[in-house]
RNA sequence: CGGGGUGUAGCGCAGGAGGUAGCGCGCAUGGUUUGGGACCAUGAGGUCGGCGGUUCAAAUCCGCCCACCCCGACCA
């Protein structure tokens, strides 16, 4: 491609808005440009980059077994409805109405519609199992797009899912999936982390996120350097700490005059702060809540939201609370009726707490469960900190924070129930269709590999996903004698199938050398009155300080065997 | 949805006691240049985010709205 015709320029300055190093070098090499918040086109540089990730994805989904096939983003609303999932989505949804009337959405994943698919297609365990993905764009009407391409309202996934007959056929599909993706995230220059994760609004039971770690990130993971344990800070788990236990006291009522926060009380009684019950109110689905866990611990909100199983949540109002007969600042769970009580595990891991007495000002000593309430819900709903110890091994726990690249997911049949996607097994018994679903982000994953390649003059591509392998950089293109030399090996790398970026574009050689670092084109050539002295080409890498000098009838070889390596 | 910020030429910004808009980069033309974003000259390019109000007069003052960015909520 000769530079003087490509379309998109580079930028001197970058865009105010942007701020994310991905988003600052993407515009700056004008590979996209932003349509409206969360949506972007790409331009002719970027979309090569999109095409390589796309063709290393499908090289590795097909290596697996995948077969790859193309599913509408329009779709009836109906049919989420039948799974409940457009509840689950909820204001993400981007919904619309045909000239009838009829409800539609823009596909956020296809779950749905590919469940359906297979309903029609699958009726025995003859036809089992299945791996079928596409690479499809995606709706989400995301209440916040960031960073560039890392959090888009419009994306390009790769979704694959998978359909088997029994556990072990899912877990069988699932470790296929996961090692397909170290493959292409190995193959695309990415180190990632895996991660245990929540699966939000897809469902499911176990999932997998691969993450890039980087500074910017927008996921906190929690891990282990000992035992490996990595998770995302959604749902990662910490050992709570068994206090010492003590002989049960009997409740007793204390004036704390003033204070309402843990903070006060444990100052006031001069206890540490885990030897108190927190309590905090939710509305979920409409209806008060009462949290109580260790003053010491706060509320994980996804694990919350897992375990009451509801779609909506948010901390409760003052009014909300004292409306339902609460003392605010000195809530107990005492004696409360008609609000459901989730506690969270880390009230039996010690004795005779601190909590309110529903009184003003006044607090319980002694308090112990289940001697003087029982909670309608014991389980973890804890947020883990770095500094605590591991849930496995009890080494300290660390935290970073990285992309999420990749989410893979146990579904089971949750889907395949609600749609009637059953298969008859060799007994001729009907049972649902176990399914996995394994998405990418290509956009993503394309801003991640700059987030993890880059320097100060621009980006630097890793060779198996750069917009082309070689930058051919002529300087002096007046002199005949460069343009001629320039021109023919042009010609000759083109002809042996060399992807050629060439800038013969009359400029200064700041200007060329500036641009080439910036496109972060692996393979820079220079040819000029200099190196035609020596009948050579200047041959330099872009992850590299040195260049060297190449005669110019061994270029080429030089550069395939570059490309190769 | 809450908090903060920004909207003036393609990009980065200045202006703002109210009087009809400027700088740098980029772009066009001509010339001189060329191993790390050259220089000179000439030129094109603007509903000052939108609507309404105040005023003889609004980029500037007032009100409402919109868009975009950042933090949070939420979300893959």
């Amino acid at each position: 491609m000769r530079l003087s015709k490509l379309f998109g320029k580079t930028q001197r300055e970058v865009p105010a808005d942007a701020e994310t190093v991905s988003h600052q070098l993407l515009l700056k090499a004008g590979m996209i440009h932003q349509v409206a918040a969360g949506i972007y086109s790409y331009l002719p540089l970027g979309l090569r980059v999109i095409k390589k990730i796309a063709d290393i994805i499908r090289d590795e989904m097909d290596k697996a077994g995948g077969q790859e096939l193309m599913m509408p983003v329009l779709q009836p609303l109906e049919l989420w409805q039948q799974t409940g999932r457009d509840l689950a989505f909820g204001k993400g949804l981007f919904t619309l109405s045909d000239r009838r009337e009829r409800k539609l959405c823009l596909g956020p994943t296809h779950e749905e519609v590919i469940t359906e698919l297979v309903r029609y297609n699958v009726q025995s365990y003859r036809d089992l199992p299945l791996l079928l993905y596409q690479i499809q764009t995606k709706f989400r009407d995301e209440p916040r797009p960031r960073g560039g391409l890392i959090r888009m309202r419009e994306f390009t996934m790769k979704d694959l899912y998978s359909f088997d007959t029994d556990e072990d056929g899912l877990n069988q599909s699932y470790n296929k999936m996961l090692q397909a993706y170290q493959n292409i995230y190995t193959r695309c220059g990415l180190p990632t982390l895996l991660v245990e994760a929540d699966s939000g609004a897809i469902g499911g039971k176990e999932s997998h996120e691969f993450m890039v770690i980087t500074k910017g990130g927008e996921d906190e993971i929690i891990y282990c350097d000992n035992c490996r344990y990595a998770a995302n800070a959604e749902k990662a788990e910490s050992a709570k700490g068994k206090l010492e236990p003590e002989e049960l006291l009997s409740l007793e009522e204390v004036a704390t005059p003033g204070a309402g926060t843990i903070e006060q009380v444990s100052d006031f009684l001069k206890i540490p702060k885990s030897h108190t019950l927190k309590a905090v109110f939710y509305i979920a689905n409409g209806k008060l809540v009462f949290v109580t866990i260790r003053g010491d611990i706060e509320v994980n909100e996804v694990k919350l939201k897992n375990a009451l199983g509801c779609i909506d949540l948010r901390l409760a109002t003052e009014a909300e609370v004292i409306k339902a007969g609460i003392v605010a600042g000195a809530a107990s769970p005492i004696g409360i009726k008609g609000i459901k009580i989730i506690a969270d595990d880390s009230i039996t891991s010690g004795t005779n707490f601190v909590a309110g007495a529903n009184k003003p000002e006044t607090h319980l000593k002694n308090v112990n469960c289940p001697r003087d309430f029982k909670a309608d819900l014991m389980t973890d709903i804890a947020q883990a900190h770095a500094g605590e110890k591991c849930p496995r091994c009890g080494s300290e726990l660390l935290s970073t924070r990285g992309i999420e690249v990749g989410h893979i997911f146990k579904l089971g049949t949750f889907l395949s129930e609600k749609l009637g996607a059953l298969f008859v097994d060799d007994n001729g018994v009907s049972y649902p269709i176990i399914m996995g679903c394994y998405g990418i982000g290509l956009d993503r994953l394309l801003a991640a590999a700059i987030e993890q390649n880059y320097d100060e003059k621009g980006i630097i591509w890793p060779m198996s996903i750069a917009p082309y392998h070689i930058y051919l950089c002529p300087l002096h293109q007046e002199n005949p004698e460069v343009e001629a030399a320039a021109e023919n090996l042009y010609a000759d790398l083109e002809a042996q199938g060399l992807e050629v970026l060439f800038d013969d574009r009359k400029e200064s050689p700041g200007v060329k050398f500036n641009d080439a670092d910036l496109l972060g084109i692996p393979i820079r050539v220079t040819i000029s009155p200099r190196t035609l002295e020596k009948s050579s080409a200047e041959i330099k890498k872009r992850s590299e300080k040195e260049a060297q000098l190449v005669p110019l009838e061994e270029v080429a070889e030089k550069l395939k065997k570059l490309i190769r390596d």
